[in-house]
DNA sequence: CCTATATATATCAGCGACCGGCATATACTG
DNA sequence: CAGTATATGCCGGTCGCTGATATATATAGG
């Protein structure tokens, strides 16, 4: 089992599909609306990625369906998926508190506030 | 310029030296109380970094010091690191709140089990 | 009719950050 | 004198991401 941080591009991908499945290229709409167009995710990222987190149970095909004359695979988030994304934003609010403490204090002339990590 | 999203030991090397500069082995050990243990960083990553952000002018060697006969290098966040660092941990917060939100939307109108919990 | 764009999936070579191991050196403790 | 802590550094390998390329259908414009 892998226990890396996720990087970027996956945890977008897992957030993406948090509320309901989509299907790949709805994916790279629904992340560059999420990050407000900074993140374009490219198909050589997402369909690699997306093998990845099936075969490592973090993701699963819901269906495959034809819309329009094109082929269309739907993901949903896994139960894993779930907990691993859910760890991972609570991990990545408590860095992100932290590098903010760290960021104001130091403008503040490296006045300390009480209980202030070492 | 490389504008691709900071990896996670990057990301809390920056943080270790938002508050004040340290050397090397004194990072290891901060990330490693920022982060309760959870992320133990690599000599090999360290350094390489090390090497890395400073040619990306986001660090600096603030000084070189012996103590207690041992040679050390102390670095320092420099203004560009800094405003990387500050973008970066606000765009993270961004992801972080979405993803949270999306979780819990999926939990608001999920089916739930007879006694199962999240 | 032809071309361009949007939709949609897929593969692959290459890059770069990270990992794990190894090397080197000093100081302190048992 | 061996082991641990402090302290820096190199290097091969792994793996996710990038950018390019390929394939195919539907729609809009010239």
């Amino acid at each position: 089992m892998n226990e890396r941080p996720l990087q970027e591009p996956t945890l977008l991908l897992l957030t993406a599909l948090a509320d309901e499945p989509r299907h790949g290229y709805g994916l790279i709409q629904e992340i560059d609306a999420i990050s407000q167009g900074r993140v374009r995710m490219r198909t050589g990222t997402l369909y690699g990625a997306l093998d990845r987190l099936v075969q490592q149970g973090l993701i699963r095909v819901e269906r495959e369906e034809v819309v329009d004359g094109r082929a269309r695979k739907v993901y949903a988030l896994a139960e894993a998926g779930r907990d691993v994304l859910a760890a991972e934003t609570e991990r990545l609010r408590a860095v992100v508190a932290e590098a903010e403490r760290r960021l104001a204090a130091r403008r503040a002339h490296a006045i300390r506030p009480k209980g202030a990590l070492a």
